[in-house]
DNA sequence: AACTTTGCCAACCGCGCCCGG
DNA sequence: TCCGGGCGCGGTTGGCAAAGT
């Protein structure tokens, strides 16, 4: 079916979204990065069509567009997931299913690809082996699950009250294996566990939570250009102290960062200064 | 030390949705 | 209302690094 449907879109002469000669694929080096990261920050995202051409990439509009929100986006985080972020992640996924977009749009610094991808490395791993389906959200044990009449939706809550429960019982906690063998470093968000605690603890929290389709934290950057009067775009004014950071000489500059956002664009900056 | 296997993640691919003409 | 272009999303893959033999 999806094959015939590939011919027919391949028949009718479906345009391929980028022209494939001359355009380069793979990874990025440091000088593309440099002009996409230049581009961005001088004119905001607008058109990635036109993004290549513009910024005098020999890339498709879509790579771009990866490369920037996967990756080079000021305002994203590094490192591994906190207990705290994948715990959020198993109840988001149990509510939302495979919808990474929506599960990243409340994890603030955290892409929809980072979170599929931890998803499917990780977590699928740890719940499988605490007997619980990462599709279904389910327990694998039969004899468990007939026993309990609840229909899916039902123990599908009642999961979730079991992630939460474990949540408050333990800070941290999904798995106690796994807990045992985490460094000093992936444990030490206590400020996500207390936040996490209160969180859970306030129903109506939980509900917007699962049902507002806002962010639960402030995105702390967004990028995408604000119209002010139909005329120049907003976004300038949000990040025109990182125009001049060009060069990626940022230390040159004397920054007081009083934010996690700028301290963010700081770690972007200084690791892509390091790769150049 | 050399080779193989496994794990991870950045990047690509193709489909579907949205919007403007 | 229809059509086509552009973008976003989710699934998949390729390649590198670490671990194992």
């Amino acid at each position: 079916m999806a094959s015939l449907k590939v011919c027919i879109a391949s028949a009718m002469g479906r345009q391929p979204c980028c022209d494939k000669l001359g355009v380069k694929k793979g990874p990025w080096t440091a000088e593309e990065d440099k002009k996409l990261i230049n581009f961005i920050l001088t004119n905001g995202q607008c058109c990635w069509r036109a993004v290549p051409k513009l910024a005098g990439l020999r890339r498709c509009g879509k790579s771009c567009r990866l490369r920037w929100t996967n990756y080079l986006r000021p305002d994203l985080k590094r490192g591994l997931l906190t207990q705290a972020e994948e715990q959020l992640v198993i109840d988001l996924h149990a509510r939302l299913g495979n919808r990474w977009s929506k599960i990243a749009a409340r994890l603030p610094g955290r892409t929809d690809n980072e979170i599929k991808n931890h998803w499917n490395t990780h977590i699928k791993k740890k719940l499988l082996k605490m007997g619980i389906d990462p599709v279904t959200h389910e327990t694998l044990n039969k004899e468990a699950t007939s026993q309990n009449s609840s229909s899916p939706a039902e123990h599908l809550s009642q999961v979730d009250n079991i992630n939460i429960h474990q949540v408050k019982e333990n800070g941290v906690a999904i798995n106690s294996e796994e807990n045992s063998t985490s460094s000093p470093a992936e444990n030490s968000s206590g400020e996500e566990s207390l936040l996490m605690d209160s969180i859970c603890s306030d129903v109506s929290l939980m509900n917007s939570m699962w049902l507002d389709e806002t962010p639960l934290m402030d995105t702390l950057w967004d990028t995408t250009p604000k119209l002010e009067n139909g005329n120049l775009p907003m976004w300038e004014d949000n990040c025109s102290w990182l125009l001049d950071c060009q060069d990626f000489g940022i230390h040159d500059f004397d920054f007081n960062c009083s934010s996690e956002i700028e301290s963010n664009a700081l770690q972007t900056l200084d690791l892509a200064r390091k790769e150049l």
